[in-house]
DNA sequence: CAAGAAATTGATATAATATATCGTTCGGTA
DNA sequence: TACCGAACGATATATTATATCAATTTCTTG
């Protein structure tokens, strides 16, 4: 018999991953959404999806920030947050608020906040969609008497490749 | 029927709730934490907990720091956190991570992780226990091959006070 | 009790992350 | 072209956190 789950597990990226061909599908992703939306995907957003779509892991602002534009010519602090700001409303990228980092979505809809895996020694972001947790979630809610508006769940630990065996 | 449930809910403190008898609750088991494993409950630790629990939300770094000594004679920054490490390697006081913030937990033990419950409009701290939820990211975790290491569940919402009915 | 070791704290500096403000430029539109 | 609003650049500063090393306190052992 077949084994029934209630989460749709993203997997981690292959060893043999193309991170690529992952941007370049990213980003047609952001242009459609923004045209759908009258936004503007402007080549200072594009770099900083570009950035962390390839990267598939997360980075930090500053991360972010050394790896745009030449040596010369690099947009102060304040660009990356609003280009990461326009991202994340966008769903596209989301924060990493237990490390303080960010990293892109590998998925293309969210049907219900999702759980996030991410690896302590090679920084892989993984996501799952466990309606599971969620349903749980709105119940305490319900018996907290609590509205929730966030929820976020990370779980951080050794992933598949950086664990010992 | 009695309703059956998974979790233990530390409900919020209550209108009429008592801060001052908290935090002497939360005292003594430090106290009696300390004197088991042989550590020092110095001053200093004893006044960061007394602070985060008598506040009973969480609590910046540097608010902990404002409300410390008196004008004069102020600790230095590197102080309260090392007062908070202390106490977090007790499990006295928890991070939340998505506010970059701390609270005294008001759990006597923890059986499993718990999920932390945060009202964004009065910063009051709310604790379930729910067995299904880490049950489910345990399972994930083998479809995933992933070794979780740190489970973090925070909630952000509005408390049955602060919610307009 | 004295001396040494270990833990804690104080002091100073600085790193890392994030936001505020305001003037300029860019893109679309009347 | 002239206007409007969005986006960006530039500058400054706020907020959160850590590094380093000396001074002090506490504990342990002789």
């Amino acid at each position: 018999m077949a084994v029934t789950t209630t989460a749709q597990v993203a997997p981690f990226p292959k060893s043999g991953h193309d991170h690529a061909r992952c941007r370049d599908w990213m980003i047609k992703r952001a242009e459609s959404l923004c045209l759908d939306q009258g936004l503007r995907f402007t080549p200072q957003r594009r770099e900083v999806l570009e950035i962390l779509s390839t990267a598939h892991q997360c980075l930090g602002a500053y991360d972010i920030l050394e790896r745009m534009g030449h040596r010369d010519r690099r947009p102060p602090p304040a660009a990356v947050y609003r280009s990461l700001d326009f991202l994340m409303e966008l769903n596209l990228v989301h924060r990493m608020t237990s490390r303080n980092a960010f990293f892109a979505c590998t998925r293309a809809e969210h049907a219900a906040p999702i759980q996030f895996w991410i690896c302590r020694h090679c920084g892989v972001v993984g996501e799952s969609e466990s309606t599971l947790i969620t349903d749980e979630v709105a119940r305490l809610a319900g018996e907290l008497a609590f509205r929730p508006e966030t929820i976020n769940v990370e779980i951080e630990g050794a992933c598949q490749t950086c664990r010992t065996p």
